[in-house]
DNA sequence: AGCACGATTAACT
DNA sequence: GTTAATCGTGCTC
């Protein structure tokens, strides 16, 4: 902007520090745990991604573990390939990958390193961004997994990204506390041609109130 | 190189 | 309730 034209100011583009609340970012132990405790424990917690500068988050409604290769529901029972890569790495990581040739998903990588597990996030309130969350979405809601990452941006380039740090423009915090009287638990979903007992395995959590559209 | 299918969504009837 | 959209992945040939 040059001095004197009378335009109007841009606003500073905010420091990582505020758009990061630092010591709310939830770190690698908190994911390096037995899958269905980070499933469970992700309830509640603020997904974030900043986007042009912008700070977009979201509180994480709903979720499902996919646990080791053993769990014929989960893409890693096809063993260590190009795609499941990232779920046999260190913990905290994001794996994403596309499905229905339209939608891209985002997991986040549990366990310890080589065991392959990760978490959906399957969907998110908004809370931060609501305007630019909302055009995004074109005025429709934010619950499924699909609808979520084109929310927030997210496609393969954050694939095998960082969630522990802010330097990878996603991650999730610390946010509101759940009691287990409002967690409810169920099958996961579109396991359509998965056999037993895989499933039926209650693996899947959902804040009771929220996403009920999709539950079972 | 070709093929079947999918951790889904939106727009239909 | 039904179905098209649309393409990466892993498997088979």
């Amino acid at each position: 902007m040059t001095p004197g034209t009378g335009g109007i100011r841009r606003a500073r583009p905010a420091s990582r520090r505020r758009l990061a609340q630092a010591s709310s970012i939830l770190h690698r132990e908190f994911y390096g745990r037995p899958t269905l405790m980070v499933a469970r424990d992700l309830m509640g917690a603020r997904l974030v991604r900043i986007s042009n500068g912008r700070r977009l988050a979201g509180l994480i409604t709903e979720t499902e573990a996919y646990i080791g290769e053993n769990d014929l529901g989960c893409h890693a029972t096809a063993g260590r390939t190009k795609r499941t890569e990232v779920m046999y790495g260190p913990p905290g990581h994001a794996y994403v990958y596309f499905t229905y040739g339209n939608h891209w998903m985002l997991n986040v990588v549990t366990e310890r390193e080589d065991f392959p597990a990760a978490v959906l996030i399957r969907a998110i309130q908004p809370v931060d961004g609501v305007l630019i969350i909302a055009r995004r979405r074109n005025h429709r809601d934010t619950h499924g997994p699909g609808k979520l990452t084109q929310a927030l941006g997210i496609t393969s380039l954050e694939n095998g990204v960082d969630l522990t740090n802010s330097k990878s423009n996603l991650w999730i915090e610390f946010g509101w506390r759940v009691a287990d009287s409002a967690v409810t638990r169920g099958p996961r979903v579109g396991l359509n041609t998965v056999p037993e007992p895989w499933k039926s395995k209650p693996w899947r959590f959902l804040i009771e109130g929220w996403s009920l559209e999709t539950a079972d």
